[in-house]
RNA sequence: GGUCUGGUAGUUCAGUUGGUUAGAAUACAUGCCUGUCACGCAUGGGGUCGCGGGUUCGAGUCCCGUCCAGACCGCCA
């Protein structure tokens, strides 16, 4: 037997005990007449102890030959330390070794397997079976499950049922990139990897599976982020015979069981916002609402006044700093430098500092006097002793740009609390949006997206204006989810893809089997979709999703620990038929 | 595709205005140490300053190019 107990099981009741473990050497501390050697494995560190005089010589001479990571087997008796260490579940007792057995020896890592390492992040991707050694790492993956395990035994008592879907489909032009897959067995033809199981899971619904989920890999082709990969997970889900209300709802109970189960707390009743509304009041359709700060909108305030600036932007917008007005100088400079960064892209910043005594002190004093100022206060929500930040441009930019500035100043006066959660409904997007490029409208959320019953006409008439039925799910300013009411109407359908230019014979070769299937009872449906990996880092007090997946992918979208991507050999490329489309491409 | 930041010992970093033999901490090795637990003390080995070119009497330091990494913008139905 390999072991009779894990490193993190034993304390002073197993005193006098004869045990047997094996794990890593995490540390050896030779003090000369004694060698203490901490032993690791997943669940815990225990202290082992040879001793000139208690242990047999060779043994003491073996365990002078230690080094970091070897993994050892040791048997032992349990005995209490003379000086415990109160800070460790096993550091009232030490093994007293007997018998020493180095079952393989490791070389020296190439950092410290430790809480806090010294290794740099490319090194620890490098190395990641070493950096998963690591208790903070290993706990991330241990919380994913747990997060994994409550979705599924909630889901599966709500009557979801997991329903695996292909992995290996076809290629759509809508849409994020698509990762793609020769077929050797179809020269000259490709799959591609899910972007999402969309399709399939409305095929499940006409189906009759009634509700389904899977925890299941994406794929996207498009560039990454802290909180984006190539490969994601979704909790992806789907219902039969709902309104938007029904998933609401649903959903909403299941991620109060999360925080509540996961985390201890409780959240209320979401609050829901319409996208127009998210838009005015945050500049952003996933708003941070842990903290204020609103848009307070000063065109009728501010403009026609005398300052140029204002009058010929079609929006003034300003948000009250808490506190703010005891910003220096140089530290208000730095943020209208901050906000002049090409990124934000914004033309300067007003300021104006609410002083104490009710006096104001800004940077347009010559063109707006204290009356003025005491309404700009009012419109933005700002106290006495904060300070008004104010962009005038258009719309959206600007909301965009003071979004950020809003975002930024938050995460640096610490108003983003980790361990804080807020989520809310964003509701009411638009179903399409222009996009110049191409000069036709793209589906805000998809294509099987369902317009609002209200807003049909305007399909017709004008459909820049017609709203989704379609729902975001956003957790401390991160969106997490977003799901819509599905068309399961033919025609409907049609007229969808005629309005995002697909001639009817793309849409017949694009998405026929679903048209298809939309005319054999396809009843009413609708679902949602979660971004697990963003979910679980966010529960886990982190917006880097990099820290919550087992094997990540850099910046560049590679793994730097396989090494892939990879070239293939021109044996494989021509059993492809990839040699030749790349010498001819037709 | 773009903007910004970085690349110096196994590792994490410092390196002033361009000037002697490129440093610190940690890791590693050796020795010492009668209760360590971030053990301590002493000694030692360890460098293609990412790569290529240029300026200069002289480049880790300045310039140009390039590669890699990270953050962000575009992109992500």
């Amino acid at each position: 037997m390999l072991r009779t107990h894990h490193c993190g099981a034993l304390n002073e009741k197993h005193s006098n005990e004869e045990v047997t473990l094996s794990g890593w050497v995490q540390k050896v501390r030779n003090k000369g007449f004694i060698v203490w050697v901490d032993i690791r494995d997943r669940y815990g560190i225990t202290q082992l102890v040879f001793d000139e005089e208690r242990s047999p010589e060779a043994v003491f001479k073996k365990s002078l030959e230690l080094g970091r990571e070897d993994v050892i087997q040791i048997k032992g008796k349990v005995i209490e330390r003379e000086s415990k260490n109160p800070n460790m579940s096993t550091g009232g007792i030490e093994i007293l070794v007997a018998e020493l057995r180095v079952l393989n020896a490791a070389k020296t890592p190439p950092f410290t397997i430790e809480n806090e390492t010294d290794g740099g992040d490319e090194l620890r991707m490098q190395y990641r079976y070493l950096d998963l050694r690591r208790a903070p790492v290993r706990e991330n993956l241990i919380f994913r499950h747990k997060v994994t395990m409550a979705v599924r035994n909630f889901l599966s008592q709500a009557d979801f049922i997991d329903v695996e879907t292909p992995y290996l489909i076809k290629s759509t032009p809508e849409g994020a990139r698509d990762f793609v897959v020769p077929s050797r067995m179809n020269s000259g033809q490709f799959y591609a990897l899910p972007q999402s199981p969309q399709t399939f899971k409305q095929l499940l619904m006409i189906a009759g599976f009634d509700k389904y989920f899977q925890i299941v890999k994406c794929f996207r082709d498009e560039d990454l982020r802290a909180d984006r990969q190539p490969e994601f997970t979704q909790i992806d889900c789907e219902m039969t015979f709902v309104e938007q209300e029904d998933v609401l709802v649903q959903f909403e109970a299941m991620i109060q069981h999360l925080l509540k189960e996961i985390k201890g707390v409780e959240l209320g009743a979401f609050p829901r916002m319409t996208f127009a509304e998210a838009m005015q009041q945050y500049g952003n359709d996933k708003p941070d609402i842990r903290f204020g700060m609103t848009f307070g909108e000063l065109n009728a305030l501010a403009q026609n006044k005398g300052f140029n600036v204002f009058d010929s932007q079609e929006l003034v917008v300003g948000i009250a700093v808490p506190g703010g007005a005891s910003m220096s100088r140089k530290e208000i400079d730095a943020w209208i430098e901050w906000v002049k960064r090409p990124q934000i892209g914004a033309k300067g910043l007003v300021w104006v500092k609410c002083n104490e005594d009710g006096s104001y002190k800004s940077t347009v004093d010559k063109f707006f006097g204290g009356d003025d100022l005491t309404q700009w206060a009012e419109a933005t929500g700002a106290q006495a002793g904060d300070l008004i930040f104010v962009m005038a441009g258009a719309a959206h930019a600007t909301r965009t740009q003071l979004s950020a500035l809003r975002m930024e100043i938050a995460e640096q006066m610490g108003l983003r609390k980790a361990h804080e959660f807020a989520a809310l409904w964003v509701t009411d997007f638009p179903l399409l949006e222009w996009d110049e490029d191409s000069q036709r409208y793209h589906a805000m959320h998809h294509p099987f997206t369902a317009p609002k019953k209200e807003d049909l006409g305007l399909l017709d008439s004008d459909p820049a204006k017609a709203k989704a039925n379609a729902y975001d799910l956003v957790l401390n300013g991160n969106e997490i989810g977003g799901g819509s009411i599905r068309i399961h109407d033919t025609s409907l359908q049609e007229k969808m893809f005629d309005l995002l230019g697909f001639s009817e014979e793309e849409a017949k070769e694009q998405f026929g089997f679903l048209m298809d299937a939309f005319q054999y009872g396809a009843p009413p449906h609708g679902g949602i979709a979660l971004g697990l990996d963003r979910l679980v880092a966010i529960l886990g007090g982190s917006e880097t999703i990099r820290d919550f997946i087992a094997f990540p992918k850099n910046n560049s979208g590679r793994d730097v620990m396989i090494d892939a991507p990879a070239a293939l050999t021109s044996e494989q490329l021509e059993e492809l038929y990839l040699k030749t489309l790349t010498k001819n491409p037709s």
